[in-house]
DNA sequence: CAAACGACTTAGAACGCCGCAT
DNA sequence: ATGCGGCGTTCTAAGTCGTTTG
C-alpha cells in the first residue's frame, strides 16, 4: 500500500514546451526567429558552476556615487503636454481638508523633506482635493494640532502634479534641456486652465451586476444595489506629489487576517504507516495533511520535494512519531487527501442560500480589513492575508521545494501605520512584534517567512495612488528613454571595439539588454534557489555561437531558464562585431563560467545612471515593451475594419510585446480539442450561409417573376439574415485565428506591467473601440490615471 | 568593496465563479 | 442539472535595484 511513488507522473516541469511554429505578426527587429523546444534543458552545468568572477572587476571605478542622490529619484520627464492634468494657475485656498497628520521623519530626510516644501511656494490646494471634498473631508477635517511636520500644513507646496513638479525641482539644478521643458510645462499651465472643467469627476464604475442587467425583473434589493451606485474616484494624479521619499502622511489600518487555525481532522479519517494505523498529534498531522493535499500534483513525484517534506515534517512530530516514521515510502496519507477532496467537492455542492452566506461572510472580512485610510482616502489593500502555512513550491528545480512554510505568528509580524491613529489589535492573547510608524515605506505589515528568510508585505492594491504613482513614473522614464535612446545605442556600439574588456562587456549587454528584453540577471546564492539566469549572468553553456545559421551570418542561440525558471530559445542573428566579441568574452572558457566576467547588475546600472538618470536595465523592457505595442498598433489597425477586427489587431500588437518579453503560458490541455470544436462550428456556420444564400436566390427569382411585395419583404429579411450569419461566421474565425495565435503566449503580463496603458486608451479613444474590451473591469481601476488624462492624440 | 538586507515590481499557477452547451 | 471552458481574481514566488552593513 505504498503511496509515493516516484514514477507515477512522468515529467511536465515549470517550462512550457514550446514549438516554434510562430505566429503572424512579430516586430520585425525582435526575436526573427524564436522557437522553444521541448527538450529537457541544463542537464549539463551541474558540476561546472566554478564563477570565476576574478579579481579584477572590483577595480573598477565607484567614483561618481555620492553624486545627487536628491535629485534622482522622483524626477521623471514630462514633456508631453497631452498627458499632464491640467489643474494649475488657479486661486486656491489652503487646505484644511486633508488630514493634517504627523510626519514620522527620519532625522536626515526630514530635513530633506522640509527643504523641498520650502522651496516652492504657492499654496494651493489640489484640484482633486476640492474636487473630492465630499467623500472623506469631514470625518477627517479634524483640526487637531499637529505635532511634527505633518506636511499638509506646511505653507509653500505648489500642485503641480507629481512629473511637472519632478520638472521643475530637476530644473532648479539647472541644465539647460531641462529648463526648455519647464517653460514649456509653464506655458501650458497658463493657457490651459479654463478648458479643464475643474469639478469634473470620474465616476468609479459600479460592479456590473450581471443578473440585474439581464434580468428585467430584478428584485427589489438587486434595485437598490443598482441605484446605489457611483462612488467618487480620488483624482490622486492631480495632486501635489508628496515631499520625497514620503509614502504617506497618515496612515490607518486593521491589520492582517491570520490563516484559520488548524482543525483536527475527525478520527474516521487515517493515516498509515507501513500498512499500520498511526495516529499522529496535531502538529505532524497538519504537516501531513499539507503533503496530502498535493498527492496529485506533479511536486510529490520529485525527490527534492519529497526529501525536503520529509526533513521538515520529522522536525513537527513527536519523539515517538519520530522514531516510528522513517521512511516516506511507507507513508499513506490517501484517506487525509481523501478527506480534503470531499471537502472541496462539498464545498462545491452547497445550495445556493450556503454560499451566498459565505460570500456574505467573506465580504464583512474584506469590509474590515480589505481596506485602510491613507492620506484621508478609502483605499484597497492588495492582500490583507497573511500567507497561510504549507509546504513550499518553489518554482523550477528549486533546492527547497517541500520544505514546510512555518505558520505566522502575530509575535513576528510588524505592523506599520500612523502615529497619531489606532493602532491594529493583535488577535486575542497575542501582540506583535512592533508597531512602526514610517511613512517612508509603502507597506502596512510585515514578517520574516521561514524559507528563504525573505521579508513579506501587507501592501495597497493596484489601483491605489501609492502604486499608480509608481506605474505612471515607471512609464515617464521609458519615454524619457525613447528620448536618448538613440544616444546610447551610438554610444555603446562604440563601446564594442573598445580597449577595455569590462566596457566591452557592458557594452554587449546593454545591446542584448536593448535588442532582446533580457533582464538584469543578478547574481544568485547557489544552492539557495532555482539555477536560472539574466543578462548579466548569462554563462558560456548559454550561448552558442553560429558564423552561419540558416542563411544567416553571426548567429547567436541563446538557451537559458529566466525567471520562474521560464526557458528562452532564441536564434538571433547579430552584429559582427557583437559576434566577435562574444567568442572573445567565451574563449577559453569552461561552460558554467560567466559570458560576463567583468560584469553585474551594479557595474551595469551605475553606469547606464550616468547616461540617463534614472536609467536602469529594466527601464529598457518597459520601453521596448510599450514602444513595439506603439508601434506594432499603428502598423496593424486599419482604419476600415470593423471594432472586432481592430481587437484582433491590438491583441497582436499585444502578442508581439509578449513574445519580445517571453512571456510564456502552459498550452491548455485541452487546447487541440477546443479548436478542432471551433473549426466545426465555423464549419456548420459556412454551411447554413450556403443553404441561407441558395434560399435568397430562390426567394429573388420567385419575387422577380411574381413582384408581389409580400416576397419582397421576406426577401430583405433573408438578406438581413445572411448578412448577419457572416458577421458571426467572420467572428467565429477571427476568433479561432486569435486562439491559435495566442496558445503558448501570456498577454496578461506585459499589459499589467509593459505596455503603458495611455497607448492603449488613446487607441480605443482613436478607433472608436470600447476600452471594455481591451481592458477588464480590475485593470480600468488601475489605469484609471491613463484612462482619465489620454486623449487620442497621446503618443508614446 | 561585497554581501546582506529591504522594499518594491513582475510573474505564472492556482483558484473560483459564471455562463454556456449539452 | 451538469460539466466544462474561459475569465477574472488571488496567491505568492522570483525578480530588480537601492541601501546598509561588515
Amino acid at each position: 500500500m505504498t503511496l509515493i511513488d516516484a514514477n507515477s507522473k512522468s515529467s511536465s516541469s515549470t517550462q512550457k514546451p514550446k514549438d516554434g511554429s510562430s505566429s503572424s505578426s512579430k516586430p520585425k527587429d525582435h526575436h526573427s526567429s524564436k522557437s522553444n523546444t521541448a527538450s529537457k534543458h541544463r542537464e549539463h552545468s551541474s558540476s561546472s558552476s566554478s564563477k570565476h568572477k576574478d579579481g579584477s572587476k572590483s577595480s573598477s571605478h565607484k567614483d561618481s556615487n555620492s553624486k545627487n542622490k536628491d535629485a534622482k529619484k522622483s524626477s521623471s520627464s514630462h514633456k508631453n503636454e497631452n498627458d499632464r492634468p491640467n489643474n494649475a494657475g488657479e486661486v486656491k485656498v489652503k487646505s484644511e481638508s486633508v488630514s493634517p497628520t504627523k510626519l514620522v521623519i527620519k532625522t536626515e530626510d526630514g530635513r530633506k523633506s522640509i527643504k523641498k516644501e520650502t522651496e516652492d511656494s504657492d499654496d494651493d490646494i489640489p484640484l482633486a482635493q476640492r474636487t473630492n471634498v465630499t467623500v472623506k473631508v469631514e470625518e477627517d477635517s479634524d483640526s487637531s494640532p499637529t505635532k511634527k511636520r505633518p506636511h499638509r500644513d506646511v505653507d509653500s507646496e505648489d500642485d503641480e502634479p507629481l512629473f511637472a513638479r519632478a520638472q521643475k525641482a530637476k530644473k532648479q539644478k539647472t541644465s539647460s534641456t531641462t529648463s526648455v521643458k519647464k517653460e514649456h510645462s509653464d506655458k501650458k499651465r497658463k493657457t490651459g486652465p479654463d478648458d479643464d472643467e475643474p469639478l469634473k469627476k470620474i465616476k468609479k464604475e459600479v460592479k456590473p451586476d450581471k443578473k440585474t442587467a439581464k434580468k428585467t425583473d430584478g428584485s427589489p434589493k438587486k434595485r437598490v444595489k443598482k441605484e446605489k451606485v457611483e462612488e467618487e474616484v480620488w483624482k490622486w494624479w492631480e495632486e501635489k506629489p508628496l515631499p520625497e521619499g514620503v509614502k504617506w502622511m497618515s496612515l490607518s489600518h486593521k491589520g492582517p487576517v491570520f490563516a484559520p487555525e488548524y482543525e483536527r481532522l475527525p478520527k474516521s479519517v487515517k493515516f498509515y504507516y507501513d500498512g499500520k494505523h498511526v495516529q499522529l498529534e496535531e502538529a505532524a498531522e497538519e504537516v501531513a495533511g499539507f503533503y496530502a493535499k498535493m498527492l496529485e500534483h506533479d511536486y510529490t513525484s520529485k525527490e527534492i520535494f519529497n526529501k525536503n517534506f520529509f526533513r521538515d515534517w520529522r522536525k513537527e512530530m513527536t519523539h515517538d512519531e519520530k522514531a516510528l516514521i522513517t521512511d516516506l515510502s511507507k507513508c499513506d496519507f490517501r484517506e487525509i487527501g481523501a478527506y480534503y477532496k470531499m471537502k472541496s467537492e462539498e464545498r462545491k455542492n452547497m445550495t445556493k442560500a450556503e454560499k451566498e452566506e459565505i460570500k456574505k461572510q467573506n465580504q464583512a472580512l474584506t469590509d474590515e480589513y480589505g481596506f485602510c485610510i491613507i492620506d484621508g482616502h478609502k483605499q484597497k489593500i492588495g492582500n490583507f492575508r497573511i500567507e497561510p502555512p504549507g509546504l513550499f513550491r518553489g518554482r523550477g528545480d528549486h533546492p527547497k521545494q517541500g520544505m514546510l512554510k512555518k505558520r505566522i505568528q502575530p509575535e513576528t509580524v510588524i505592523i506599520n501605520c500612523s502615529k497619531d491613529v489606532e493602532t491594529p489589535k493583535p488577535p486575542e492573547g497575542h501582540r506583535w512584534k512592533q508597531v512602526l510608524h514610517d511613512n517612508k515605506v509603502t507597506w502596512l505589515c510585515s514578517w520574516t517567512e521561514n524559507i528563504q528568510g525573505a521579508i513579506k508585505y501587507i501592501m495597497l492594491n493596484a489601483n491605489s495612488r501609492l502604486k499608480g504613482e509608481k506605474d505612471w513614473q515607471k512609464y515617464e522614464m521609458a519615454r524619457q528613454l525613447k528620448t536618448v535612446v538613440e544616444k546610447i545605442r551610438a554610444n555603446y556600439r562604440e563601446d564594442w571595439r573598445s580597449k577595455e574588456m569590462r566596457i566591452r562587456q557592458r557594452a554587449v549587454a546593454m545591446y542584448f539588454i536593448d535588442k532582446l528584453a533580457l533582464r538584469a540577471g543578478n547574481e544568485k546564492e547557489e544552492g539557495e534557489t532555482a539555477d536560472t539566469v539574466g543578462c548579466c549572468s548569462l554563462r558560456v553553456e548559454h550561448i552558442k555561437l553560429y558564423p552561419e545559421l540558416n542563411g544567416k551570418e553571426f548567429v547567436a542561440e541563446f538557451d537559458f531558464l529566466g525567471k520562474d525558471s521560464i526557458r528562452y530559445l532564441n536564434q538571433v542573428p547579430v552584429e559582427k562585431r557583437v559576434y566577435k566579441n562574444l567568442q572573445l568574452f567565451m574563449d577559453n572558457k569552461s561552460p558554467g563560467d560567466d559570458v560576463f566576467d567583468r560584469l553585474n547588475t551594479s557595474i551595469l546600472n551605475k553606469h547606464l545612471q550616468e547616461l540617463m538618470e534614472g536609467l536602469t536595465a529594466k527601464v529598457f523592457r518597459t520601453f521596448n515593451a510599450s514602444k513595439t505595442l506603439q508601434d506594432q498598433l499603428n502598423e496593424l489597425t486599419n482604419p476600415d475594419d470593423s471594432v472586432t477586427a481592430k481587437i484582433l489587431s491590438y491583441n497582436r500588437a499585444n502578442r508581439a510585446v509578449a513574445v519580445l518579453c517571453n512571456h510564456q503560458r502552459a498550452i491548455p490541455k485541452t487546447f487541440d480539442k477546443q479548436m478542432l470544436n471551433m473549426q466545426e462550428k465555423i464549419k456548420k456556420k459556412n454551411d447554413t450561409i450556403k443553404d441561407a444564400k441558395k434560399d435568397y436566390k430562390k426567394l429573388k427569382g420567385e419575387y422577380k417573376s411574381s413582384r408581389d411585395d409580400r416576397l419582397k419583404s421576406a426577401l430583405e429579411r433573408k438578406k438581413k439574415q445572411l448578412e448577419r450569419l457572416e458577421e458571426q461566421l467572420m467572428k467565429l474565425e477571427v476568433q479561432a485565428t486569435d486562439k491559435e495565435e495566442n496558445k503558448d503566449i501570456a498577454l496578461g503580463t506585459s499589459k499589467l506591467n509593459y505596455l503603458d496603458p495611455r497607448i492603449s486608451v488613446a487607441w480605443c479613444k482613436k478607433w472608436e473601440v470600447p476600452l471594455e474590451k481591451i481592458y477588464n473591469r480590475t485593470q480600468r481601476e488601475k489605469f484609471q490615471w491613463a484612462i482619465d488624462m489620454a486623449d487620442e492624440t497621446y503618443e508614446f
